[in-house]
DNA sequence: CGCTATTATGGAAACGCTTCCAAAAAATTG
DNA sequence: CAATTTTTTGGAAGCGTTTCCATAATAGCG
């Protein structure tokens, strides 16, 4: 009640045009400025009846230390930068709420920088680093090169790669060339014999060794089976959905004996085109042709599209942890990589029942 | 060719411990340190000969002026922040990006506050105006009231609301009695004459106004082509695909003299659930239910879905814009309130013709 | 109770910049 | 060319903290 009566009064009293420092906190409190700082700063060293006192003071001003002039001497911003290509996108915002969890409950704050052009991952690249507005960073399917990475070290500034890698940098993967192998066991497996295989481009989105992985795991599997390798089988396309359409149907416009009886993509978003294809086509989803996507999206669960599950969100929460190791860890870090498993997630376009979109069951 | 010379043995020589400061550029440069400054902020009191030489200084040391320091005395970090529900769902992050791209466009930095509870926006809206970590705020979808806006100028925290309205501060809102009447009306308009009405609810969402004036611009598109209100039409749910989905079994779980013969919902997601019940139930969208959603997503056109458009990307850079303006001009900001306009987007599910999913001609 | 070992406290210095003021240099003028 | 005006320049002060060091207060001890 009577703070209350107290704050409002201020208040009007155009309090409001200057916040209270340190010292303003000091002098109500009757103690210096170190002290203040102290109490802050959780110091053990300060006596019972001074630590009263200055809490009382800090409640009374309303006072919140500056994090700027905090950040100015320590070194330290208390933020993280995360570098990602076109985080609307769904496979990137799912890592990215990932990240942003973990980011958040341990009191750091987010600055997100959004790649859409080369000259923006080339920008961020080597300005962030430079500018130390952030206490490390989190790269997300852009791998640096050997002279970007060596650059953030000479920079000293912590960074951790998520779902790309480079030698030098803790990286956060996953194991593409299992996924894709397992993917396109799980088409043999249901008895298909021609695999079609639309991979992701380099060009423009940056994403590189996924790309590379998820063919050496379509080969591998092929091999394994001892199906011969096919070039007219496979293609490469945008990671989006009328790149991956228009690529399916290049695929599927062929005599019926040449023509794929399955579809892997190398990601949901490209299936999602596929699946439109095929319909368009006029053939029959999974009994034509199967389609298998790649990532695990909340959409592939809505239209019942069989996939390869990476882990979205854990690989976010873990780069994040592994990169607050390294900034809270004094001692130089050593440079880790973990790679995480995909789950093979089979659903209707992949069985050999009849296939009806949205027919998901609740 | 000498350049890269001295940089490689300057990086050698350990150089990468300590960054450059303004007074390694003075002395460099033969200047004083204000000098350097006037050449840093564009000063137009600088010869061009002393220019040159600065200029010069900066290149060799690879200086770049700490914006932390920069931030201490200008007061201005250049960096706003966003506080947003839910970032992943498709509509923030469709207003996200547009936030995003203008954002990037003047130079400044993004830090994200995602809301997933209540305590977190309340979280949020009192410590970041505190901690002047950032210049302004975009707060979306998640009306402050009006004791918390009097928190927001006590503090001189430049804050523009959008998709949400508080008179005290300015606001990008959308017509959405308006675009809910359209909706409605457009169901009449094709014939249907039992709509039912998923509207959204408030709790652990947040959004409030935009359920109330979506409901007020369906009673009022009923009450102009004088069809009467009838109370079980209407239900509420989350704003979710499972919530929908739901609402729609309850909603369409009555005898055929009975059932809704279009079902409008407040949102694109909902509406997905729709089109699931629909189909669970074994009946035809539109025959027997023509289906409406609410923002305009992309998943929307995916699916062939009618829906409200709201303008998601400008909303998103028409607050960034007044922002700014806000936080550059110093007269103390005029609040506005500015009402974007939604465009009626009619698709398969509000088509008398036979309608198919996935089946998008390209 | 006097002396030493601890613990608590005050405040100067430093973080790296911008801004301002006074002084120096250059340009203009009669 | 001296006097005056204008332009350019150097660097101290200040932004709000933390950290460190010296000093003051307290505790411990014989």
């Amino acid at each position: 009640m009577e703070r209350l009566a107290k704050m409002s009064q201020t208040a009007k009293a155009g309090d409001h045009l200057k916040k209270a420092t340190i010292y303003d906190v000091a002098r109500q409190a009757g103690v210096g400025i170190g002290t203040v700082s102290r109490v802050l700063n959780q110091s053990q060293q300060v006596s019972e009846a001074t630590r009263q006192k200055v809490q009382a003071a800090i409640h009374a001003l309303e006072y919140a230390p500056d994090p700027i002039a905090r950040s100015l001497n320590s070194g330290r911003t208390h933020t993280l930068g995360v570098i990602v290509p076109f985080f609307t996108r769904p496979f990137f915002t799912a890592v990215l709420e990932g990240l942003q969890a973990e980011i958040a409950t341990h009191g750091y704050d987010l600055v997100l920088y959004n790649v859409i052009k080369r000259e923006q991952r080339d920008s961020y690249f080597s300005h962030v680093p430079m500018q130390r507005r952030v206490d490390g960073l989190i790269i997300l399917s852009l791998p640096p090169d050997d002279q970007e990475a060596a650059i953030f070290e000479r920079m000293q500034m912590p960074v951790v790669l998520v779902d790309c890698y480079n030698p030098h940098l803790t990286s956060v993967v996953v194991d593409n060339v299992g996924g894709a192998y397992a993917a396109v066991s799980h088409l043999l497996d249901i008895g298909r014999k021609r695999i079609g295989f639309i991979n992701g481009i380099t060009e423009g989105n940056f994403r590189f060794n996924q790309a590379t992985d998820r063919r050496t795991g379509y080969e591998a599997a092929l091999h394994d089976q001892q199906i011969s390798f096919d070039a007219t089988m496979i293609t490469a396309s945008a990671w989006n959905r009328q790149a991956g359409y228009q690529a399916a149907l290049k695929l599927l416009d062929q005599p019926m004996a040449q023509r794929p009886d399955a579809i892997f993509a190398a990601c949901d978003v490209q299936a999602l085109g596929v699946l439109e294809a095929v319909k368009k086509i006029g053939l029959q989803v999974p009994q034509d042709v199967a389609v298998m996507g790649y990532d695990g999206i909340e959409l592939a669960e809505l239209l019942d599209l069989s996939t390869v599950q990476q882990p979205l969100l854990e690989m976010g929460a873990l780069g994040v942890r592994l990169l607050l190791q390294q900034i809270e860890s004094k001692t130089p870090a050593s440079i880790q990589t973990i790679q995480l498993k995909t789950k093979l997630i089979s659903r209707a376009t992949t069985k050999p029942n009849n296939f009806n979109l949205l027919n998901t069951s609740h």
